[in-house]
Formats: C-alpha cells, structure tokens, sequence
DNA sequence: ACCTGAACACCGTTCAAGT
DNA sequence: ACCTGAACACCGTTCAAGT
C-alpha cells in the first residue's frame, strides 16, 4: 500500500508534463468512485501523479479544497429535469437520478447536503427548482421546501453510503440483530419489525432493490408532506 | 495538544485503581460532548486518563468499539414518551428531545441513523415507536413509516452537527452565497432563496432559532407525509 | 490481569532548496 | 513556476516485556 518512492529525476528534466489542479481533480475523483470520498489520502493522490505530497498542496490547496472541487465535479454530472415538467415529477426525477450519480461517488452526497449552496455546480439547480415550487403555488415556502425535499432524498443517499462504504456489515448485522426479535411476544413493536427482517434475504442484489424501494417511499412521503402544505 | 510523557512509574504500584472500560468511555462521552465523535483521538483519551495508548484496546477494542459504546449511552439518554400518547405526538416528543440530547454530543446523530437497531439502548425506543404506529392503523407499514419518520428528523440533526462541528463556517457561507443572488433578475429561484438569506441574520442565537424553526418544518411535513397514507 | 514502553505503518502540512 | 526531498507533529494498532 506503501510504493513509498515516486521517482528520481526531476519531471521536467525527464520530458514529463506538468501537473496540474485538474489531473489532480481526476486523480481524486477515481479515488472517490473506488474508495469513497473519506477513503483516499493526498500521499495516494501524489503516488497515482508520480509526484511529492507537496506538489497537491501547491495545485489545489489542502485536503477539503481537494474535497470541494470533487463534490463539485460529481454534482455537475446530475442532470437537471426541464423547468416546464410538473413539480413532483420534477423532483421525483431529480432526486431519482441525483442517486443514481451520487450512489456512485460515495460520501459526496453528505457534502452536498452540508454544504449545499457553496457548491457552484449546484446553483442552476437550486435556481431552477426553487422557479418550479414558486410556479406550483408554494409562494413564501418555496425556499424551505426545496430545502426540505432535496434534503430528504440526498440525506437518504449518505445514509446508503455510509452503510455500505464505510460499515459495510452494519446491513447484515442489523438484520439479523432484528430477525432475532421475530418471535418475541413481550415486545409486539420488535417482533414486528423481525418479522419483516426475517423475511428480508441476505443476496446482495435483493438488498439493493430494498433500498431503492425504501428510497422511493422516502420519497413519496415527503412529498406527500410537501404537498398538505398546498392544500392547507 | 501533545503531553506526550504519561507517568512514571506503574499504575498498581502507586497505589491508583486499575483503569476500566467504564472509566474509558466516560472519558470518551466527554471528549465527544466537547469535540464530537470524530474529533478525538484515542491517544486523547488515553492522555486524560493517564495511561498508554495501548490500554484503551486492551480494555474496550478498536475506535470503533469505543464510538459504539459512546453512541449507547448517549442514546441511552433519549427520553421516549409514553405508549399511550397519540402517534403524532408520540413522534413529535421524541423528535424534539431526541434532538435536545443528540445536538450535545456531535456526530452520534450520525452513528444512530447508520447503525440503527445495532445500538442497544435503542431497541426499547423502537418497540414502543413500532406499536404505537400498529395502533394508529399503520398496519404492514408500521416498520418502515418507523424508519421514515426516525430518519427526517435524526438525519437533519446529523446534518446539523457536520454544519457546525466540522465545518464551522458553512454556515456563515452558505447565506453569504445566496444573499448574492437577491437581485439576480435572471434567476428567479435564486433571487428567491437570496431574498430570504438577506433578512436572515448572522447573530448565532437567531440562527439556532432558525435551526430548530427548519427541523419543525421537516417534523410536520413529515409526519403529513406519513399521515397520508392512512387517509389513502 | 493489567499496564509499560516502544515500534510500525500510516496521516496532512510546511518549507527550504533545487531546476 | 514547479517540483524535490525531507521534516514535523500527529494518528490507530500491535505486542513483547515487566509487575
């Protein structure tokens, strides 16, 4: 995991092209893809380039601008549904494929979440979504809901990624730690939930589809939630 | 930061208690209250407790044990209302003070959400929040509106804490950000979102009180959003 | 059983010196 | 301007040796 010495002669010296910010970005953004945004280090971004630890700092800055260009890079590559399409079907699309991206660049959806606005990549759609509610009739609220509804999704997304990237047995083991309780009378609420942990398999693929189906409901409630606000 | 020297001579023979694995989560519920879960160090803790690194696995196991263990008695903390309170309220109690406990110690939001049922301080909370929902009329969707509801409101708090424990001015940019846009005429959403970022202040008193305004707003909608699949 | 003391293989950041 | 090469102050984990 080491490779600890990068190379001999100067790069220049040797013909070689000079690094820049962007092969650095691409770098981090192959790292990410692979190990997760918390799951690459600025020493394995400097061996893939082939150049001193230093040399990211003097491109890019330290580890959270590296963290930020990546985020900002992965949010671009979200497709942004038509303004003209109608507001729940706009954010259920939104939401579907920010997914589907974002499922594959682990840990860039909590720094969406977090940091939201300070990505620029993100303004066309918070511009765009905010038009849309303001169109639907939600007024004053618009700001908040949107908020609200791309929190709920994207919120969700960290919550997969962390499960899997970062814990990645806490999904088996909170299965079986729940189909325990299956049979368990005194406590009618557990045995609920165990029945249906039970019932759940352990095949990979399977789990997959639970997720998106549990992602789905989040979904609709919320914008089930979103939508009492109009009829009030 | 560093003490880097422990003690002298051996614990036994000075005379002090041996240290125990209680004694070293203490430590590490402290730590978390004042740095939160990801902002100490197990040499940190073994610093404030005296004694070598080595010793906090010797008694307790890896970080990850120690963050496990720390996230059980913080839960632990969470009052859960009665089951005889109505399902909104049963909700909207355990949201709220769950929040209250969970905003002191940063980043076991976080845990919670991930690792669910894996804690088990919160089973009891689970069982109880399962049968009240079965009693509400929830039926076959009584576990996973458990988890739906569970997650909009924890998941916000996670939010919160990576707001401002780990990226303590995020906060203060983000709204600078969209300030920028409030007479942005070609952008209609943005001028909205920018509008409201103005007449919000920076004063951090004003901006815990618009915290917990937003999570209400997310807690409502939510349970709206639950609510309207017992209407349907 | 409990703890010391050290070693190991990592981190991110900084910076003088070379080209 | 760009990069080398090293140093610095940290990590978590492991383990032989002492008591």
């Amino acid at each position: 995991m080491s490779e600890s010495a990068p190379r001999r002669r100067s790069r220049a010296s040797a013909g070689l092209p000079p690094i820049t910010a962007d092969k650095i970005i691409d770098a981090a953004v192959e790292l990410t893809a692979q190990h997760g945004l918390d799951g690459w280090s600025i020493r394995q971004i400097s061996t893939k380039l082939d150049v001193w630890p230093g040399v990211v700092a003097h491109h890019v800055g330290d580890r959270e601008a590296v963290v930020m260009a990546v985020t900002d890079r992965v949010i671009a590559r979200i497709p942004v549904p038509d303004v003209s399409v109608p507001w729940r079907d706009w954010f259920s699309a939104l939401m579907l494929e920010g997914r589907t991206v974002l499922r594959q660049y682990p840990g860039v959806a909590r720094r969406l979440v977090v940091v939201g606005p300070n990505v620029p990549s993100a303004l066309p759609t918070i511009d765009k979504g905010i038009k849309v509610l303001l169109g639907a009739g939600f007024g004053e609220h618009a700001t908040e809901i949107y908020r609200y509804l791309l929190n709920s999704a994207f919120m969700l997304v960290a919550v997969e990624d962390d499960r899997d990237s970062y814990f990645p047995n806490a999904r088996a083991d909170m299965g079986r730690a729940m189909a325990r309780f299956a049979a368990d009378t005194s406590r009618p609420g557990l045995a609920a939930a165990g029945a249906q942990a039970v019932a759940r398999s352990e095949d990979p693929e399977r789990l997959a589809a639970e997720d998106l189906a549990f992602f789905r409901l989040t979904m609709e409630r919320s914008l089930d939630g979103a939508q009492a606000l109009l009829s009030a």
